[in-house]
Parts: structure tokens; sequence; C-alpha cells
DNA sequence: GTCTATAACGTGATAGAC
DNA sequence: GTCTATCACGTTATAGAC
């Protein structure tokens, strides 16, 4: 094992997680890995068990990094409602940009993997004892809120944030929407959904 | 050839897709296919060629059926634009309930097979010729609605919609939320959706 | 048209030299 | 730790009998 430097175990769980994102479990080759890693295959096979195993971790660490952001903002005692709903849209949409592959990789691949380590990330709980929830419940009272389910607050937020980046080969092969373009479309909605949440949510 | 009664031929296509639509294209036997329809192996490569041929078929068939909805309805000269979200998010909620897989399915194995059949789909001819763009320009001048731009409009309808279906996995396995009462949620949301654009897209 | 048997191939994983 | 060579297996697709 190497002292310092990049360290051929990292090398090779970068390039899974290059091409498992891009192609998903079943049409990845653990030679694409091998080759994306410049290794050889089977050293694959000697740092990570198999490439089921390999996957595991993959999987685990990016739903990990995935939802922690939500869960961190959700918590906070020092910001209010609305100043959530700014910095969840802002922070998702700066982490899809950099990484688009993601929400497309995760909604995938739980489509096989039935639960695979959603039991890890108990967003019942969150959304429940969150101080999110309390201040939802509170703006509910107060007639600011007129959906008292929370869930539709959070199925809408993250809907209009998340769903374009699912749907963009939709967008980008059917009109003439370039790459460009798209970031652009995506970096206005930072300002304009949490505008959109606040007056919808207090309709209906 | 048999003459009527269901061909062995619509019996394969279906079984392709239930396991299409469950496994994807990289993770489905031609095997599970057989079996799902209760034929022989071989039989699937007399009929069809090969299984991305297959695959193919299901594929454009699937795509063209979803879509075709929303051009439909968005080319109508009847209706205004507010029965237009309303038909849509319903005739869109009723689909995906009856047919829960098809959004994922889609989105994932557009992911992998880069423009399959996008240029067949002219989204983008459809929206700056449709009724809908120009009752959305129409109502952009009136002061109606104020964001301009019809292509957000429309990402703000398909992911109110479609998201949550997209998202059940993760709702349905860190919440104590049942598939009951996500059908339930969803239903809801036929009413909610319609008036959440109306005002959300009158304001920001 | 439908089956059984099998060919042809790709892929995950290991053995063993260095 | 890292490589080459190879095994073992599953899967797609076809040949050929019925």
């Amino acid at each position: 094992m190497k002292i310092k430097d990049a360290t051929t175990e990292e090398k090779i769980k970068n390039a899974a997680r290059i091409v498992f994102y891009k192609k998903g479990f079943a049409a990845t080759r653990t030679r694409d890995i091998a080759e994306e890693a410049g290794i050889n295959l089977a050293l694959l096979n000697y740092y990570f068990r198999s490439k089921a195993k390999l996957f595991e971790i993959i999987m685990t660490e990016t739903m990990a990094a995935f939802f922690q952001n939500l869960m961190i903002v959700l918590n906070s005692k020092k910001t209010t409602l609305d100043k959530k709903v700014e910095e969840i849209v802002e922070r998702y949409i700066d982490l899809i940009i950099k990484e688009p592959e993601i929400p497309t990789f995760i909604i995938s691949e739980l489509r096989t993997n039935p639960g695979l380590l959603l039991q890890k990330i108990p967003l019942s709980e969150v959304i429940k004892t969150s101080i999110f929830f309390q201040q939802h419940q509170e703006a509910v009272k107060k007639g600011i809120i007129r959906e008292p389910n929370p869930l539709h607050f959070l199925i809408n937020m993250l809907g209009l944030t998340v769903f374009p980046f699912i749907a963009k080969p939709i967008l980008i092969g059917s009109n003439e929407l370039n790459d460009w373009e798209f970031e652009n479309l995506m970096l206005e909605r930072k300002k304009l959904i949490p505008i959109w949440i606040k007056s919808m949510m207090s309709t209906g």
C-alpha cells in the first residue's frame, strides 16, 4: 500500500463512480472500470471482493452525500422556513450541475435494488422530528401555508428543483436547447423556485 | 400465424413490456421474457430478430404513447390554458397510477440510449407552434403570467406531476408511507397542482 | 410455428508468476 | 501490490428436428 498520493483503491473508486453513474450497475463491465482507473482488472477484485461489493460502496456513499444536504438544512434551528427553501434549492442545483448524473443514477438503481439502503436514511423521522416540520406546522396554524401535509411541501420543492435535471435528455433531445442554455435555465430557477414555492403554498 | 386470439407475437411483446419496465434493458434476460410470455426462448428470436430489436419496439411505442397525451392537449384549440393544465395533470396522474414504472423506465433507458428516438418526438416544434404556446404568450402579455419562458411553465407542471412517482421508492422506503397512502396523496395532487400552478406562475 | 440442443460469445472472478 | 493468463459461468442467438 502506497503511503501518499492517490491510492489505487481511491483510483478504482473514482473510476467506478464515473462508470456506474453513467451506465448503471447492470450495464457496467468491471473491465470498463479497470480501464477508466488505468489499472488491471484483477486489481479491482483484489481491493474489492466483487463488482456488487464495489457498487454497494459507491451507492451508499452517493446516497449519504446526496441526502445529507437535505437533512442538515431541514434541521437547522437558525434559519426560517423561507430560508431553508432557498438554501436547499441553491445547494441542490449547484450540486447537480456539478454532478448531473446523480439523480438519475439513484432513481434508476433504486428501481432494481429494492430496499438497498433506504433504512439507513430515515427520512420519516427527519420529517416528523425536524425543525422544518415544526416550522411548517406553525406556518399552517398561522394561515401562512394552506396545505397542511408537509410531504406536499417537500415533494414540490424537490420536484421543481430536481425534475428538470432528470428530464434533461428529453429537453435537450427534443428542443433545440443546448447544454449551455439548459444550465442557464437551471440557474434562473435558483431564484425563481423559492418565490414560486412561497406563493403556491399559501394558496389552495 | 394464428387467426385470432392473443397472438404469440403480442404475448411476447406484453411480456417484454413487463420485464423491460421493471428491470431495464441491461438487467433483462431474454429468458425472463420468454418465461413471462409462457413460450420458448427460441420463439422470441423467431418473431423479433434480437433482444435489442424487441426492446426498441417497446421503447418506441412507450415513448409515443406517453407523450401523445401531452401533445394532443397542448394543441387543443377548444380549451383554455387553465383547462389544459387540469387535463394534463389528471391524465398523467391517472396514467402513471395505472402504469407506475413508465416514467422511471423512460428516464433510465434514455440515459444509456443517447438519442434513441428523441428526434421522432419533436417537442421543440410542438412547443413553439402549439396553441399552448400562443395562449401562454397571450397570458404573459396580459400580465396574468409573470414568467415569460414557457419552458419553466412546462417543467413546473410536469415536475409537480411526474416527480413524486419517480421518487416513490425514496418516499415509500424512508417514510412509513404505504402504497395506498401514496396513491391517495397523488390523487390529492390532481386537484392541488392546477391551483398551485395558477398561483405560482402569476408571481415572480 | 414451436420446440430441444447447442454453438458462440462476453463477463466476473481467480490462479499464480513477478 | 500488480500483472498475465485462464477458468467457469450465464446469456444471446441459431441449427435443425418435429
